[in-house]
DNA sequence: TTTGCGCGGGTTTTT
DNA sequence: CCCGCGCAAA
C-alpha cells in the first residue's frame, strides 16, 4: 500500500474503510479524487471483483479520468468496473431490464426539447392556453415531481399538490402529467427523470431484479453525493441495502443543483437512515493559496443549513485577491482579456493556467471577442451543445425513428424533412389519431390508408416507403451503424439539401452533419464499443454531458470558459469569477424562485475555491441588454466577503491600458472571409445579448461522443464542401487538431477531393478527406494573428 | 402548405 | 436585440 505515504490521516482512514457505510465529506480541494480513486483501487487489492463495484459520478469525463487513475494503480481490472453518471448507467440498466416495465431496448431518450415539444402538443390539443400553460412551467412541475417519486396518480391524488396547482390557476397540471406520461410510454420513450424514476419502479415492483443488482454491485460509491435528489439516493439506497456497503462523497458547501432537485439534505440527513455511518471530514485544502480559502470560507459563513466543518489549507497565504472594475461588459471583456494576456507574459503561464467563469452562457460574448483580438486561443464548455444543433437532430431524428417507430417526437421532426408538403395539420391529425387509439403513430403512417387523414396520402406513403427501407437496412447484420447512418443521411436528403444551402451557416451546418458521421465512424471503429449498433450509439450520445463535450486530442492550450456550474471539479491556476452584478450574480431568477440566497452563495463558493494561486473578480457598471445599455449595481457577494473586501478594495485595478505589441508580432492581413468556414462573429455577434447562436465553430470544442484522433479513414462522400473549394498546393492552412501546415498534393477522385499535407508539428504528412476535414482558414483567405517570431 | 410580416416576450444553472 | 408565434396572403 504504497500510495498511503501521501495521504493525511482522514484521506486514509477513508480509503481503509472497506465493510459498512462510509460519509466522506470533502471540502474543495482536499483530495477527495485521489482518495475515490485509491480507495477503489484498496478494494481491488482485497479481492473485490472490480465487476461489483458501482462508481456513479457526476458527468461521464469523471468517470473516465477516475478509470484511468485506478489503472494506473491497479492495472487492467479497472476496465470491468461500472462507473458513470446516475443516467447513463441506469438507462445501461434500463435497456435490459426495461421489458419488465413494458419498454423495448431500443426505447428512445427525450430531451428538453423533446419533452417541451409534446408538452405543448398536449397543452393545445386539450385547447389549453399555452400562454397559460407554460410548457417551460408545466414541465418543470413533473420533473420536479418525478424527482421526489411522485407519480401521475399519486400527483393527482395529493391534495396539497392538487391545491397548489389550483392556486396557481394551474389546475390542469395532474392530467397533462398523466398525458404526458402515457405519451411517452406510447412512444416507447424515458425522459432524463424517467431513467432514474422508472429505475425506481423497476426496483420497487420487481424484487428479483432488485436482487439481481444487489448481489452484483457489492460495493456503491456515489461522488459529488450533495447534488443528489431523492430518486437517485432512494435508487443507491435500496441498492445498498443487502451489501450495505455505501460510500457516498460530497461537500454540502457545494451543493448547487436543488434547481433539478437535488436535495442537501440527503447530505444532512445520511446518519437518519444509515445509524452504524461512519462520517470521516478531509478539511485540509491543498488546492489554493490561504488568502483564497478565507475568502471562500466567509461567503458561506453565514449559510444556515451546513455541516460543521473547518477547511483550512498549510499553503502559502498568496497575493490578494483583485477586483476590476469596469464600465460595460465590453470593457469588462477587454480588462480581463489583457489582464490574462499580462500575466501570461509576466510569469510565462500557458493559456490553460486560466478560466473565465460565469453565471449564464450567456456572458461569453464579450470575452469572446476580447481574447480573439489579443489571439489568446480558448474554448467554451456548455451552451449550446453539439447535439442540440438543428441539422444534428433532424438526422438524430431519423436515427431514433428508424430505430423506434414508436417515438413521436422524433416522428414530428423529420416528417416534413426535406419538405414533403405535409404540414402540421397532417401531423397533428396522424398524432392525434395515435394518442386517441392508443396506437404508435408508426401504426398510421404505415396504413394511412386505413385512416383517415384528408388527401395527402401520395406523399405520406413516400416516407412510410423510405422509413421502411431504412428498417431493412438497420436490421441487416453485415450493416454496422455507421453505413446504416450516412445512408440514411443521403438518402432522405437531408445531406442533398444541406449541401445545396450555399450560405455561411448552410455549410457550417453541412459540415457539423459530416462531423457527427464521422463520430459515428469513429465510435464503430473504436474497439472499445462493445454494441456497435446505431440504437446503442444514440442512447451514448443522448446522454452525455457538457463537460464531455471536450476534445481531448485537439490543440488544448485554451483559455477555458464556463458557467460556475460547468467547472464543479475542475481547477486552474487564476481564476476569473466575472459579471459579479445586483440580479446577475445572485442570479434575479432564483432569488425570486427560492428566494433564498444560500444556494447562490454556495455556487459562489464553487467558483472561489477553483483557484489555486490567483482570484479576480470583476463587474461592469453597465451591461448590454436586449440591445440596452443598463445601469447596474456591483453584487452584495462582494460585500459578504466583507473583511477581504475592504482590504483587496484598496488594491482595485487601474484600468488597463491596451498593450503594446511587442516587436516581432505578426499581424496577417485579412481579406475576403466569404469563402471561409469561420462563423464571422464580428459580423453576427451585435453589442447585445447572444442568446443562443452558436459559440464562434472555429474555436467551440468539437463534439467527441467517442473521441479519437482526426480520422485517416476516408469514407466516400457525395459532395465536397465548397469552403475549401479553392485550396492548392502551397497554400498554408490551419486545421483544428494538427495546426498549422503547407499543402503538398491535392487529388480529386470523382466527387471526392483528397489534399496531402504536412503539418508543423509533430504529426507529418497527413491525407486528408476534405468533406471530413475541418481548417479554421486557408491561407489566402485570412489568418488574424500567426503568432510570435 | 408555405411564406412573409408584425408583434410580443425572453434571459439561470443541466442530466 | 433576436426568436418564435400567429395571422394573412399566395
Amino acid at each position: 500500500m504504497d500510495y498511503l505515504a501521501g495521504l493525511n490521516e482522514p484521506q486514509q482512514q477513508a480509503v481503509l474503510h472497506i465493510e459498512g457505510p462510509l460519509m466522506i465529506i470533502a471540502g474543495a480541494g482536499s483530495g477527495k479524487t485521489r482518495v475515490l480513486t485509491f480507495r477503489t483501487a484498496h478494494l481491488i487489492e482485497k479481492g473485490v471483483d472490480p465487476f461489483q463495484i458501482l462508481l456513479l459520478t457526476f458527468t461521464n469525463k469523471a468517470a473516465g479520468e477516475m478509470r484511468q487513475r485506478i489503472e494506473k494503480a491497479v492495472g487492467k481490472d479497472a476496465k470491468n468496473l461500472w462507473m458513470g453518471t446516475f443516467h447513463s448507467v441506469f438507462a445501461k440498466i434500463l435497456r435490459f431490464e426495461g421489458k419488465h416495465l413494458g419498454y423495448t431496448p431500443d426505447f428512445s431518450i427525450y430531451d428538453t426539447d423533446d419533452s417541451k415539444s409534446l408538452l405543448k402538443s398536449i397543452i393545445k390539443e386539450r385547447g389549453l392556453d399555452d400562454k397559460i400553460y407554460k410548457p417551460n412551467v408545466v414541465f418543470n412541475r413533473i420533473s420536479g415531481a418525478k424527482n421526489r417519486l411522485v407519480g401521475p396518480d399519486e400527483y393527482l391524488n395529493n391534495p396539497v399538490i392538487v391545491a397548489d396547482d389550483a392556486a396557481a390557476k394551474l389546475p390542469e397540471i395532474g392530467r397533462l402529467y398523466k398525458l404526458y406520461t402515457t405519451r411517452c410510454f406510447q412512444a416507447n420513450a424515458m425522459d432524463f427523470d424517467d431513467l432514474l424514476f422508472n429505475t425506481n419502479v423497476l426496483f420497487r415492483d420487481h424484487l428479483e431484479v432488485l436482487d439481481k443488482y444487489q448481489r452484483k454491485f457489492k460495493h456503491i460509491m456515489v461522488d459529488e453525493f450533495q447534488d443528489t435528489n431523492v430518486s437517485q439516493y432512494l435508487i443507491t439506497k435500496k441498492l445498498s441495502a443487502k451489501s450495505n456497503n455505501l460510500c457516498v462523497v460530497g461537500d454540502d458547501a457545494q451543493s448547487i443543483y436543488a434547481f433539478r432537485g437535488a436535495s442537501i439534505d440527503n447530505i444532512l440527513n445520511l446518519e437518519k437512515d444509515y445509524p452504524d455511518l461512519t462520517t470521516v471530514k478531509l478539511e485540509q485544502n491543498y488546492r489554493s493559496t490561504n488568502t483564497i480559502v478565507q475568502a471562500a470560507n466567509t461567503v458561506i459563513a453565514k449559510n444556515k443549513s451546513q455541516l460543521k466543518k473547518r477547511v483550512f489549507t498549510e499553503n502559502e497565504e498568496g497575493s490578494l485577491i483583485e477586483l476590476i472594475k469596469a464600465v460595460s461588459d465590453n470593457e469588462e471583456g477587454r480588462l480581463i482579456a489583457t489582464h490574462i494576456f499580462e500575466s501570461k507574459m509576466a510569469k510565462g503561464l500557458r493559456n490553460t493556467d486560466f478560466a473565465i467563469l460565469y453565471r449564464t452562457n450567456a456572458q461569453s460574448r464579450s470575452f469572446e471577442e476580447s481574447l480573439r483580438k489579443l489571439n489568446i486561443k480558448y474554448r467554451i464548455i456548455g451552451g449550446l451543445s453539439f447535439y442540440h444543433r438543428r441539422e444534428i437532430k433532424d438526422l438524430l431524428s431519423y436515427f431514433r425513428f428508424v430505430v423506434n417507430q414508436n417515438d413521436e417526437e422524433a416522428f414530428k421532426r423529420i416528417i416534413n424533412l426535406p419538405k414533403r408538403g405535409i404540414g402540421d395539420t397532417t401531423v397533428a391529425k396522424i398524432t392525434i389519431t395515435a394518442a386517441e387509439q392508443k396506437i404508435p403513430v408508426w401504426e398510421v403512417v404505415a396504413n394511412i390508408r386505413n385512416y383517415q387523414v384528408g388527401r395527402f396520402s401520395d406523399a405520406l406513403e413516400g416516407f412510410s416507403d423510405l422509413i421502411k427501407s431504412f428498417k431493412i437496412m438497420l436490421e441487416n447484420p453485415k450493416k454496422d451503424a455507421y453505413e446504416v447512418a450516412s445512408h440514411i443521411a443521403k438518402s432522405s436528403g437531408l445531406l442533398k439539401e444541406l449541401h445545396d444551402d450555399k450560405t455561411v451557416e448552410g455549410m457550417s451546418r453541412y459540415e457539423n452533419v459530416q462531423e457527427l458521421l464521422n463520430s459515428i465512424k469513429q465510435f464503430v471503429d473504436n474497439p472499445e464499443t462493445e454494441d456497435k449498433t446505431l440504437s446503442s450509439f444514440l442512447q451514448t450520445v443522448s446522454l452525455l454531458t457538457t463537460a464531455d463535450d471536450d476534445d481531448p486530442e485537439g490543440d488544448n492550450d485554451r483559455v477555458t470558459m464556463m458557467t460556475i456550474h460547468g467547472a464543479k471539479g475542475l481547477e486552474f491556476n487564476h481564476v476569473y469569477i466575472v459579471g459579479l452584478e445586483e440580479d446577475l450574480f445572485p442570479s434575479q431568477m432564483m432569488l425570486q424562485s427560492r428566494a433564498d440566497l444560500e444556494e447562490e452563495r454556495r455556487l459562489f463558493y464553487v467558483a472561489i475555491t477553483r483557484a489555486e494561486k490567483r482570484l479576480v473578480m470583476s463587474y461592469a457598471e453597465s451591461r448590454y441588454q436586449y440591445g440596452r445599455l443598463k445601469p447596474c449595481e456591483p453584487s452584495r457577494f462582494l460585500d459578504e466577503i466583507d473583511p477581504m473586501f475592504l482590504e483587496f478594495a484598496r488594491n482595485i485595478r487601474k484600468a488597463v491600458e491596451p498593450i503594446e505589441r511587442p516587436a516581432g508580432f505578426v499581424r496577417n492581413i485579412t481579406s475576403e472571409l466569404s469563402s471561409s468556414n469561420r462563423a464571422t462573429p464580428a459580423a453576427s455577434l451585435g453589442n447585445g445579448y447572444r442568446g443562443s447562436t452558436s459559440p464562434s465553430a472555429n474555436v467551440a470544442p468539437r463534439p467527441s461522443a467517442v473521441s479519437s484522433p482526426a480520422s485517416t479513414h476516408v469514407p466516400s462522400a457525395d459532395f465536397a464542401p465548397s469552403n475549401t473549394a479553392n485550396l492548392k498546393e502551397g497554400d498554408k492552412v490551419e486545421h483544428q487538431k494538427f495546426g498549422f501546415g503547407n499543402v503538398k498534393k491535392m487529388d480529386t477522385n470523382g466527387t471526392d477531393r483528397k489534399a496531402t499535407i504536412i503539418f508543423e508539428k509533430g504529426v507529418g504528412e497527413k491525407t486528408l478527406l476534405l468533406s471530413f476535414a475541418r481548417f479554421y482558414g486557408v491561407s489566402h483567405v485570412q489568418f488574424l494573428l500567426i503568432g510570435w517570431l
